[in-house]
DNA sequence: ACAGATTCATAATTTAAAGTTATGATTAAC
DNA sequence: GTTAATCATAACTTTAAATTATGAATCTGT
């Protein structure tokens, strides 16, 4: 069906007049006439009826005109729509991030997105930094944000957005707490893990081999965020863990940390995204916000 | 905008390929390349991304495929309606008819119609014969059916349906109750009349006229088709009223007919249509069962 | 790793659609 | 009865949409 045709012929049946039609669609009136010549003879309706020296539309013409003005009103829709995802009103944000800022910063960040752009919708999926560039450059998500790794990656870009420190923990009443020490020293704790590999401990572990210094023992494997910091806190052992993570436990006065003269980490903590093609708008929008500048993503 | 290359569009994205979609559209590859190509650059927006050797839709494209599915959605669905219109599966019919068979033939009629086409829409008004003609040439309405008259029209057919006979009735207990006379001694009775001329008394005046009695003397004028022989049962007088109205109320005994043997006319019931352009197809439908023919409306 | 197949994009060309101007028939208006 | 308005038709031009041919990139299977 020539929805065209349609559009052409819901002008005539609004203007009641082929003349009147064709100056408002700035075409000439015989071009009108073919256009409902032609619709007519494809569905097999009479739509126009000659009417003094004007027209009138037949039953047909009058059910056809009806259906035309909901093409029109979806063409207005789509109009709107497509204007609004262009310009960044609105759209779908897919992150892709690692459990980190997945929770501790992500939530910050998105609830303020939305005062700015309230008809936005994200969609956030977490996993380690290898799922999240995969997700990346399967189309899965527009943007990631990616904890603890800066390596460069083909295909994607990157730019940091903040460096989070490394904090050895200890529960509050530990006789370690708010001391400095030695690397050395501190591995001999009893220290609190992650089940899955969090970024900081793999840190832990590799400077450890580095250094030479043995590897720490694990008291007790917990898997989730804060699950670390509250065991640490329930007085299990030490962690070495991402200072936001500890920093509200430390302030309530449930851990303290121990200053480890040399070992003073950073986990830098990265927003990733395929570097050949452009972001949809809105993710644009959400990566200017959150790096604080006006570059081009 | 141009939706045939949102139908294309639709295709690709259904299909999540250029070639599948080119296949289903019985159109060249490069053909379906150059709508997408065309719809990106009116939208401003980049739709499509290699992926392989194939393609992916981008977050733009995803949005855009899922208006472009609604306008797949609308056109079959204009275009089922439009089939169930041509078919005269459904549709509206606009009758314009006198208050005789508006009140008498066309509840019946169109109960019985309604049952073969569910989806049908009547729409009924009801005036005199000069309304209904003048109706039908306003395009106001499709069918008219017209009682009492049955002259040529300018631009107008008609086919006559039935002829329905006018009696005199009389209340019940009435001297004259079954009796046969003449017109001259029944037009001595009181008689009841419709405020507004009815066909069936319009041709009792002129007919007392062609045969020089002297006109009916009104003892009371009422308005509305069942109010007069509500009147005549309650003994008010004599009436001169189509047999459709009358049949009923005799055959419950509320009021007797009168046999005046010169003076046995009939009222004609016509149907009526525009001479000049094809009926809507379910007005067509609908013309067939009154009249129980075949013929082309 | 390489030959072959697949998929999309581009270029050149043809075909079909859509638009134009000019003009005629019909009807309303003065 | 002349004039103005409206739509339809015809002849022609322009633009859009299709075609075939071909090239670049990528996957598949040996």
């Amino acid at each position: 069906m020539n929805l065209y045709g349609l559009i052409v012929f819901h002008h005539v049946a609004v203007m009641g007049s082929v003349t009147k039609a064709a100056e408002e669609l700035r075409i000439s009136q015989p071009a009108v006439t073919a256009h409902v010549r032609n619709l007519s003879h494809e569905l097999g309706l009479t739509l126009l009826a000659p009417r003094g020296r004007g027209i009138l539309l037949t039953a047909a013409g009058e059910r056809v005109a009806a259906h035309a003005a909901r093409v029109a009103a979806l063409e207005r829709d789509i109009k709107r729509d497509v204007d609004a995802f262009r310009s960044g009103e609105s759209g779908v944000i897919r992150i892709a991030a690692t459990s980190l800022p997945a929770n501790f910063l992500l939530p910050g960040w998105l609830m303020t997105f939305r005062e700015a752009y309230p008809s936005v919708v994200a969609k956030l999926v977490t996993g380690n930094a290898r799922d999240a560039r995969r997700a990346l450059l399967h189309y899965e998500a527009d943007l990631a944000v990616i904890g603890g790794s800066s390596e460069e990656f083909q295909g994607l870009s990157h730019r940091l957005l903040l460096e989070d420190e490394l904090w050895f923990v200890v529960p509050a009443a530990h006789p370690l707490a708010g001391l400095s020490l030695a690397l050395s020293s501190m591995i001999e704790q009893p220290f609190v893990m992650r089940e899955t590999g969090s970024a900081a401990m793999d840190r832990l572990l590799s400077l450890c081999r580095v250094r030479g210094v043995r590897q720490p023992t694990a008291v007790l494997k917990v898997d989730g965020v804060q699950e670390t910091v509250r065991h640490v806190a329930a007085g299990f052992g030490a962690a070495y863990v991402s200072s936001l993570e500890a920093k509200d436990a430390a302030a309530r006065g449930e851990i303290a940390r121990v200053d480890v003269t040399d070992a003073k980490l950073v986990n830098p903590i990265v927003l990733v995204w395929r570097a050949d093609d452009p972001l949809p708008p809105i993710a644009a929008h959400f990566a200017r916000q959150i790096t604080g500048d006006g570059t081009a993503f």
